[in-house]
DNA sequence: AGCACGCCGACT
DNA sequence: GTCGGCGTGCTC
């Protein structure tokens, strides 16, 4: 490039090339949805500093200024020398993230197929995204902890509560492992004391001056815990979740950063907050689904919480009474420690779970015979009674007799439910509501009939059969008012309430230690849904339910109303419990290739046009074809999605299949790369999900 | 994702 | 004549 120009132009781009080779090359992570770093000059004023990555910075993007996040050094960039332009500010005296944590979130966007970028700023708080100059971070140098009790952590408050020989075992298995990297399942069903197990770890976790993170799937959760850890556990606890005002959750994640919080308890995005000093990472009901994030950033916060574990060589216990099948098999396979915890703390007996055929039976309000005469017999005798009905509202069908037209969302493919208090006619998918016909829109008719029963219906249909006694319903609707769940679970735990009724919210984590007899009433369609994860969630689902019944001394028993009791999977469930059920899933599992004996990812696309996300699947398809990793994949589609059509928008589906995860992740992130090059029609939408949780 | 540039239709 | 529709392409 020298040989044509000047010995005066040589001199001078010489003199250039030096300054070049003495300036380092910042590389620059951007909020946008591109998969490269940027690179940048230092800016000219600046005295010269050290570039530790993770400091933010105030950088030229297009036209406009942008916040960026410093991912590393480098002495020359790929990028022409001329199109290189200068940082405008350095934003932080110190780095947010710590080299550790840069790493978690440049793995998981990695892992996900997510651009870097994205995956940063969703990491950090929404104030700190944005351009303040001086972040509250950086001004309270000199903060102290809040009111500090005394306390030499947890371990010298625990003595009255006594551990049982299981609990003990599980405690010490893991704070052997402390100091390590070492994944865990925590075992136990419902009532055996797995909290229990988790304070007495955390404590010593603070005892040593370090921190311990707490991952729950619901925000619903966190009170109830957080009431429970806070009350025995010295230092400092903060929650984090997206329903705290800004302020609180700046100044929760801020104390986590400084290594002042000695407790995280956290919603899954938590999984990424600054923890300096971590030790131990625990994610309660670790089975939940909503641990998965089902848009944009689809990471799992279990699987993201043992790869942090891993970085930062601390254990990870994975707790729940239903574990998911991924993790039973880790357990089975010996990759995580299985710690068992197969008894109930005290004296509350395991419940006893039989199934009702309701097949040619007569049925009031959707109850049989039989279980009606069982509440009448625990209602004289004092006790509660749970009637679980996994459907909202009033009617899932509202339908015309003369023509049999039925109402239908206008946006998607889903039926409208019916509500009666506040009376809506509701699509639950894009919450359209419309409002109730009086007569039939195509036919005119006014015979129109409600079919089918939600829980609304149930409670209006109750009241009658058992006219002596004070029913409540708990659900989302009913529990929707601020401090409405509270009430209701207080009153139902102060034995006010004689029937509680309501949808899987009363399967998550609640105690009710007055009940005796849980009714199932109607989970034969969850069987034959279209998913392959269906019976898992049906199995958890039921242990989870029957978990509710006979926590004090009587012992429990649930009724499980069913239409096909000789289901294999309600037939093996019966017969050999859950563990026993999950063998037989992992069986199913291995011989049709899914996980955990395979691994998938999902490309989705969507658009209004129906058409349109097939062109581009199909396109993704062929593309595919070029990767040297294809050979191993197995490519199923495209196909429209289950339910396909969703908020006026037409989805459809590639399935990626294969037995090798690494294989799987070089093939992705090559197909990727293709894909972003496809030109697409701007109304499509498209995304992949790695080791997807919901078929659509 | 934003944001600019650019090339065709109906409007003060 | 131009205001503005959204297709296309770029961001160190």
């Amino acid at each position: 490039m020298i040989e044509k120009t000047s010995d005066q132009d040589v001199q001078l781009s010489t003199e250039v090339t030096n300054v070049l080779e003495l300036t380092v090359i910042l590389q620059v992570a951007v909020d946008v949805p591109l998969l490269t770093l940027f690179d940048y000059l230092p800016p000219l004023v600046s005295a010269p500093m050290e570039w530790i990555p993770g400091l933010r910075l105030l950088v030229p993007f297009g036209t406009r200024q942008r916040v960026g996040i410093l991912m590393g050094i480098a002495a020359h960039s790929e990028c022409a020398a001329e199109r290189l332009k200068r940082v405008n500010a350095v934003l932080d005296a110190m780095p947010l993230l710590t080299a550790l944590d840069l790493q978690l979130i440049a793995w998981a966007a990695s892992y996900y197929q997510q651009p870097v970028g994205e995956a940063l700023f969703t990491a950090l708080p929404p104030h700190l995204r944005k351009k303040s100059p001086q972040p509250p971070f950086s001004k309270g140098e000199n903060k102290k902890p809040p009111l500090e009790k005394g306390g030499l952590g947890g371990i010298c408050e625990t003595g009255e509560f006594a551990l049982n020989a299981d609990q003990d075992a599980a405690v010490n298995a893991i704070s052997a492992a402390l100091g390590t990297f070492q994944p865990f399942l925590l075992d136990g069903v419902t009532g055996s004391g797995k909290t229990e197990v988790y304070i007495q770890l955390i404590s010593q976790v603070i005892a040593a001056g370090q921190q311990a993170l707490v991952i729950v799937p619901e925000i619903g959760l966190t009170p109830q815990l957080q009431h429970r850890l806070t009350s025995r556990l010295s230092g400092v606890t903060v929650v984090l979740h997206s329903r705290l005002k800004a302020s609180e959750r700046a100044r929760n994640w801020e104390l986590a950063a400084l290594g002042t919080a000695t407790l995280v308890l956290g919603t899954r995005s938590a999984i990424f907050v600054p923890l300096p000093h971590l030790a131990l990472i625990v994610v309660d009901e670790e089975h939940d689904q909503s641990l998965k994030q089902q848009d944009g950033f689809r990471y799992s916060a279990r699987d993201v919480a043992v790869r942090r574990a891993q970085l930062v060589g601390c254990p990870v216990v994975l707790g729940s009474a239903t574990p998911a099948l991924e993790t039973f098999h880790n357990a089975q396979r010996k990759r995580y420690g299985w710690l068992q915890l197969p008894r109930r703390a005290g004296v509350a007996r395991p419940p006893k779970i039989s199934l009702l055929d309701i097949r040619q039976q007569p049925l009031r309000a959707g109850l049989s015979m039989v279980l009606r005469e069982r509440m009448e017999t625990e209602l004289a005798a004092g006790n509660q009674i749970l009637l679980f009905l996994n459907r909202r509202g009033y009617a899932p069908v509202l339908m015309c007799h003369s023509c049999g037209w039925i109402g239908s969302c206008s946006h998607c493919d889903a039926r409208l439910t019916l509500h009666l208090s506040p009376p809506k006619f509701w699509c639950h998918h894009c919450e359209r509501t419309q409002p109730v016909p009086q007569h039939c829109p195509d036919c005119k008719s006014a015979d129109l009939r409600l079919l089918g029963r939600g829980t609304e219906r149930l409670e209006e249909e109750l009241q009658p059969l058992f006219p002596e006694t004070t029913i409540v319903r708990i659900d989302s609707d009913s529990t929707s008012r601020q401090g409405e769940l509270k009430r209701l679970l207080g009153a139902v735990k102060r034995g006010e309430v004689q029937i509680v009724l309501g949808t899987q919210m009363l399967a998550k984590g609640h105690d009710f230690p007055g009940i005796t007899l849980v009714g199932i009433l109607d989970l034969d369609g969850m069987f034959y849904a279209n998913d392959f994860r269906a019976t898992e969630r049906t199995a958890q689902l039921i242990v989870q339910v029957a978990g509710r019944a006979g926590r004090a001394e009587r012992a429990g028993q649930v009724i499980l109303q069913t239409r096909h009791p000789e289901h294999p999977l309600l037939q093996s469930l019966l017969r050999s419990g859950y563990h026993g059920f999950m063998t037989e899933a992992l069986r199913e599992r291995e011989a049709a290739e899914l996980p955990p004996f395979a691994h998938l990812a999902l490309l989705r696309a969507d658009a209004t046009d129906e058409l349109i996300p097939f062109e581009f699947l199909r396109e993704a398809k062929r593309l595919a074809a070029d990767i040297p990793a294809f050979a191993h994949m197995l490519i199923l589609g495209p196909a429209a999605s289950p339910l396909a059509r969703r908020l006026g928008r037409y989805h459809a589906q590639l399935l990626v299949q294969c037995t090798n995860r690494a294989q799987l992740q070089r093939f992705l992130k090559q197909w990727r790369i293709a894909l972003h090059k496809v030109k697409i029609n701007h109304h499509l939408h498209w995304s992949i999900d790695v080791d997807p949780q919901e078929m659509f």
